[in-house]
RNA sequence: UCCCCAGUAGCUCAGUUGGCAGAGCAGAUGGCUGUUAACCAUCGGGUCCGCGGUUCGAGUCCGUGCUGGGGAGCCA
């Protein structure tokens, strides 16, 4: 007989006769004659309650059943005698597949994140785990309708990439170099003999390859892992996370900024409409204030504020600032949270930045020393789109790239673009972890990836 | 990388001016009951993060290292 999840089990409307269930016991509750099982299979955040009688065969194993445990349970669905529960297994056969020993570490009470992330193996059995990657599960599933219902191509970018691309931080190199006896020329490592014939490293973007294919096919996406070997240590960052870009052809900032504000509300709209109970859960026992920032994320119109606006309303702000605020200087976490937590009070658009603090792709504006970049702010979380409409005009691209020193000649494809039926386009990253993030309310990414990678830690 | 905080039973934590190491939960045993993080009783359980120092005496004070967390920078 093929098992029947919970999930189903429980939207049913009449008793069942014959069903097998299986998944792991959460608790048990003895009583005169009979012994409750709550059973999890991970299908959904609820348990099923199954009735054990002493009449089984085995009861006296199954009054041994410790939680952890995995049982494989025939019976039937039937209406519940008692309260709190709608429908509950009458069990006609109960095999215990695997007894838990007493050393299992999950227990019926609330665990701190900080012990659960040294049992990452184990903590998806928790509610709370198991509703934060049935999410992630739902919503990464959402971002490819959302693109396909768009016209969107989805391209699976490479993961290993032979330039540095857009310089944006510290790279995993990869080598299938011998470490300990490196081959030297010139007292430098000679990776012409390297697998690649070059230095290779792991991806920081996929946006460059992205472009390649919006002036192909259009609008495209990318939706994969990115890798950063920065050495940051916050509740934001981690060395491995994974990246939505989206990138258009024939498209300028004004609708890059369109793209990232609806496809940010969709999401969130997503999440409210089709993970209602796991969403419950965080709402009650992770943010308080999660279902009133989920709908403000929703419905919200969110600002669009020029860059040079931002640094006059901060300046005006009154606030002390420990970074000062000037035109030519990055907005600091504590800029972008007065922003978005006490002057708008919802997500802001900032865009137009000085170029002196942007990439060499960002395309020039017309008043020579801003770009047409834009990042959306959202509250507690910050930045969670980083953006822009890229350079087309080939000129204009490599003047610039001369003024910040860099070597074209890796860059050949990518300048070939402006060469040849170039386009305004435009794209954007979106941190799919800070996201999660949002939409659950976790203010710890590594509490929204399955096994974290940080500096020093890769367990698992 | 910088600044701050923490580390005591399997888990969450208390531990007073330096003076015999504690509670709740979990576990084991027994009882009770259509139970709901079930309930009641009994029992077992410790490298007080490591190393060094001060002291008659250190969980407690000092130094140092490690681990974890928060904030900042970098960024998504």
């Amino acid at each position: 007989m093929k098992r029947k999840k919970i999930f189903k089990l429980l939207q049913t409307e009449a008793p069942i006769d014959k069903l097998l269930i299986q998944g792991w016991v959460r608790t048990r509750r003895d009583s005169k004659g009979f012994s409750f099982i709550e059973v999890n299979d991970g299908s959904c955040l609820k348990n099923l309650q199954v009735v054990a009688n002493e009449s089984l065969d085995n009861y006296s194993e199954i009054k041994k059943l410790t939680t952890g445990s995995a049982v494989a349970i025939h019976g039937k669905l039937v209406e519940s005698k008692g309260g709190g529960q709608e429908w509950e297994i009458q069990a006609e056969n109960i095999e215990i597949v695997d007894l838990a020993p007493e050393s299992y570490p999950l227990q019926k009470k609330r665990h701190s994140d900080e012990f659960l992330r040294t049992i990452a193996h184990l903590r998806p059995r928790t509610n709370k785990y198991g509703a934060t990657f049935r999410i992630r599960s739902e919503i990464s599933y959402a971002i490819h309708k959302f693109f396909r219902d768009r016209g969107f191509r989805y391209i699976h970018t490479p993961i290993i990439t032979g330039s540095d691309c857009e310089g944006a931080g510290e790279l995993f190199k990869v080598t299938a170099l011998d470490l300990d006896h490196l081959p030297k020329k010139d007292d430098r490592t000679d990776f012409q003999q390297d697998f690649f014939g070059k230095e290779a490293n792991l991806t920081v973007s996929g946006q460059l390859s992205a472009e390649m294919f919006a002036l192909a096919l259009g609008d495209v996406y990318t939706f994969g892992p990115t890798f950063r070997a920065e050495n940051s240590n916050t509740r934001r960052h981690a060395a491995e996370f994974w990246m939505v870009e989206p990138e258009m052809a024939f498209c300028d900032n004004d609708g890059n900024m369109d793209l990232g504000e609806e496809l940010v509300k969709y999401l969130t709209t997503y999440a409210l409409e089709e993970c209602g109970d796991d969403i419950e859960l965080f709402a009650k026992w992770v943010d308080k204030n999660l279902m009133a920032t989920l709908e403000n994320t929703a419905t919200s119109e969110y600002i669009r504020l020029p860059y040079r606006e931002a640094v006059k309303i901060l300046m005006k702000s009154g606030q002390m600032f420990e970074y000062e605020v000037d035109f030519g200087k990055d907005l600091q976490t504590e800029h972008e949270r007065y922003l978005t937590e006490l002057y708008f009070k919802k997500p802001v658009i900032v865009y137009d930045y000085p170029n002196v603090i942007k990439p060499f792709y960002m395309r020039i504006n017309d008043d020579q020393e801003t770009v047409a970049a834009m990042d959306v702010l959202v509250p507690n979380i910050g930045e969670i789109i980083g953006g822009s409409q890229r350079e087309e005009r080939l000129e204009i691209l490599e003047a610039r790239m001369d003024e910040m020193g860099m070597d074209k000649a890796p860059y050949w494809w990518y300048l070939d673009a402006r060469r040849y039926g170039s386009v305004p386009h435009s794209g954007f990253g979106l941190g799919f972890e800070r996201l999660l993030m949002l939409i659950t309310g976790i203010n710890n990414i590594r509490d929204v990836i399955p096994f974290p990678r940080t500096p020093s830690s890769i367990e698992f």
